[in-house]
DNA sequence: GGAGTATCGATACGGTGTACGGCACGGGGT
DNA sequence: ACCCCGTGCCGTACACCGTATCGATACTCC
């Protein structure tokens, strides 16, 4: 399987006029019920035809390449990251408001995590996500610079974060061998990673994100 | 192919005395090698197998599966994310190094943080990396709670912020689509791109690393 | 020497993505 | 009325994947 896709990938619908049964919606939103409820693997042409009643090779009609149907899959998931305007004039409120909700968006699709891995590509919806942070952080007239690193901060730690939470979730038996293997010969970690499965993944999320909003009105907003 | 693997694997080299030629370590050496200059969705038992000069099944002399032999790769591959001991004394020079180290680590093998996706086991150097980690803030006292948090704010983000650098550099032509497509649509994000670009990656790691840690200042270390 | 065990390997099965070429059909030009 | 061709659909086939099964070989120890 070649890994990279068409160079002139179309994001929206070609609007022929939906002549025949089969669109690229339909495919899409196939292959999107298939990822969220049995995961990126489970994602192959043949399931895909077989959920919609058609034939694997029809779907070659609609998409150019698995690659771009992972691609258009990410496009659509990325309208739910998507928040609600007008922003709030706070930035850390603004800056709040994306975080919380790229972060439900991730644990609601851990697919998209794994499909981040695998070579992405921008779509309007990206676009229109990057539009939204950099204006919640434009009232700070922060050098575009700055603002750069600030928002990536944020995206970042929050992708991280989605990462973390959804691999300790998913595979139960690591907490397992994280706190059963600890005899004496890792004292200081043992202790830590107890507490870390007391407090609730709502309450981590809440603080750490304050934390990183603080370590940005540290640097960049305050003198 | 199954997702999970044996619930006992062994970490370490069975050590039976080594008597025929291929070894454990040598098939993960090899699986490495193509990870490290192909990419991860290189490594298949066929293709490594042939480059040790063996036959496919005969690797599973020595793995259990082709997702054990990826839990291993990444067991290796978290020896170099360990920092050479003693840790600073300043907890905030500790964390640096380790974020440092990991950053660098996870840009060299990109392929770890595609398998980072897909179930991740536990093995004994990621217990002695979290021992690392904790040695680290153990001079600030914090409940472990806290302490907790303020790891994985710093894993999360390095890791997210690896995943981001890996993403752009893999993807040239993701940036001309990032810079090309903004007519007057976006503006505020196409100036905050632009800036982006300016910018040395070292530079953005450095100065978003000392945000983090800023953050961390400021929640969990000073009133 | 015999037995047991560990390594290697040939073959095969069911899965994958997708190239290729053919089919049916609907609309436009003559 | 005819033809023709563009377009959606899909049957077949190929190369690849992970690995179950089982046979062959080779080495150690009694």
């Amino acid at each position: 399987m070649p890994n990279r896709a068409s160079d002139d990938l179309v994001w929206d619908e070609p609007a022929d006029g939906a002549s025949g049964g089969l669109t690229r919606a339909d495919v899409i939103q196939a292959a999107l019920d298939v990822a969220d409820a049995e995961g990126l693997e489970a994602v192959s042409i043949r399931r895909v035809a077989g959920d919609l009643g058609a034939r694997p090779m029809s779907l070659y009609t609609h998409i150019a390449s698995k690659d771009d149907l992972v691609a258009l899959m990410l496009h659509e998931m990325s309208g739910e990251l998507l928040v609600p305007e007008p922003l709030p004039e706070d930035w850390r409120e603004a800056l709040r408001q994306i975080a919380r909700r790229a972060y439900a968006a991730y644990v609601q699709h851990p697919w998209a995590l794994q499909a981040f891995g695998r070579g992405t590509r921008v779509g309007p919806n990206m676009l229109r996500r990057a539009e939204q942070s950099a204006a919640a952080v434009a009232s700070l007239d922060l050098s575009p610079g700055d603002a750069w690193i600030a928002l990536s901060i944020v995206h970042e730690w929050t992708i991280g974060h989605a990462l973390h939470v959804v691999t300790l979730r998913e595979d139960r038996e690591l907490e397992g061998q994280l706190s059963g293997a600890d005899p004496a010969a890792f004292p200081r970690m043992s202790k830590v990673f107890g507490a870390g499965r007391e407090q609730s993944r709502d309450t981590i999320f809440d603080v750490a994100l304050e934390a990183v909003l603080d370590g940005i009105e540290r640097r960049f907003v305050t003198p």
